[in-house]
DNA sequence: GTCTATACAGTGATAGAC
DNA sequence: GTCTATCACTGTATAGAC
């Protein structure tokens, strides 16, 4: 597929594709050539450092997009916390496509890539645990509920990955949503 | 490190190491051939078919362990429920070193390797959550409380591994078994 | 900025000596 | 059964034309 690209950050969402799809190793350059329709040259006048380079950028992106639309927003106290944390999981499984897209910080966190960004997977987790925490007002044990179903989000696209069904990942996160709602009004 | 090697399945616990470490693209045979200490020559003429032998292998052997430590004890009419599920945490939790070892099947699943593999991975699955679910008998929605305990184990180890503590695992874990547990009690 | 050509190390796999 | 030598190929990365 053509596309039409004039600057970097035009060659990003094609390379997060890419990554998600191949990991960091199984994304060799003819894969990254042939979906963002950009030859080695061009790839390189953008990303001198190649390879690294450009999946550094990616995870850039993804979390500065959670940063944004997750993790903000999930802080915003002129929202009710009841609204945040439904707000947060609709987002999410919008994000996730009902676990039929993985999270790349997931993935890397379990595949040797975790080696090469390990800092930047784990502020991501970090980030979005301390920001579930701070909308779980007055909840017992915040922390460790934050903690659950961050972990459990993961799992759910683990699983709904393993058996190929998405409907696995709306039971399991929905589970996950009712159980935080309910720690808020007791 | 050398090693004594006899036969063919004196090699699965290094191959498993080295393909949980690298995953399936990045175990390259040069690193296979240091961890096992056995040549390309010796390689082939075990598993013929190459890498993906090698892979199968491995997973039949896992799968084959949590058979018969994980899946059937969760059947065992003759325990108690409660304890059953009880051991299976332990079992899970030693194996996954709480969450400092991943669970192949888990990293297959997000992985590219799932395109190979799929089948073993989402048998892997089916099983464990189905021998889950008739340990629950009398609880309600066992299969939902199944379904979300693998999903969480396999987040615990995510995050665990995200974050580079497995303390994260055994919280996880525990709030997990608590719940089954419970659920096993009105 | 984008391309093609090229360098050259590393890949999975095979053949054959021992 | 294990090794070394070698195969054809693909990997990342670079150089230079346009």
């Amino acid at each position: 597929m053509a596309r039409q690209v004039a600057e970097r950050s035009d060659t990003i969402p094609a390379l997060a594709n890419v990554f998600r799809t191949y990991g960091f190793d199984g994304a060799s350059l003819a894969v990254i050539t042939e979906h963002t329709g950009l030859g080695k040259g061009s790839l390189y006048n953008f990303f001198p450092r190649g390879k690294e380079e450009m999946a550094e950028a990616v995870l850039d992106e993804v979390d500065g997009w959670f940063r944004s639309e997750v993790f903000e927003p999930l802080r915003a106290e002129s929202v009710p916390p009841r609204q945040r944390i439904q707000s947060m999981f609709a987002t999410a499984g919008d994000y996730f496509r009902s676990g039929q897209r993985i999270c790349l910080f997931g993935a890397f966190a379990l595949g040797e890539e975790r080696n090469r960004f390990g800092a930047r997977v784990r502020t991501y987790f970090d980030e979005w645990t301390a920001a579930l925490e701070a909308a779980l007002v007055g909840a017992e044990d915040s922390i460790g509920l934050a903690e659950e179903a961050v972990a459990g989000i993961q799992g759910a696209i683990v699983m709904s990955r393993a058996l190929d069904d998405g409907a696995v990942y709306s039971r399991v996160t929905t589970r996950l949503e009712d159980r935080l709602v309910q720690a808020l009004t007791p």
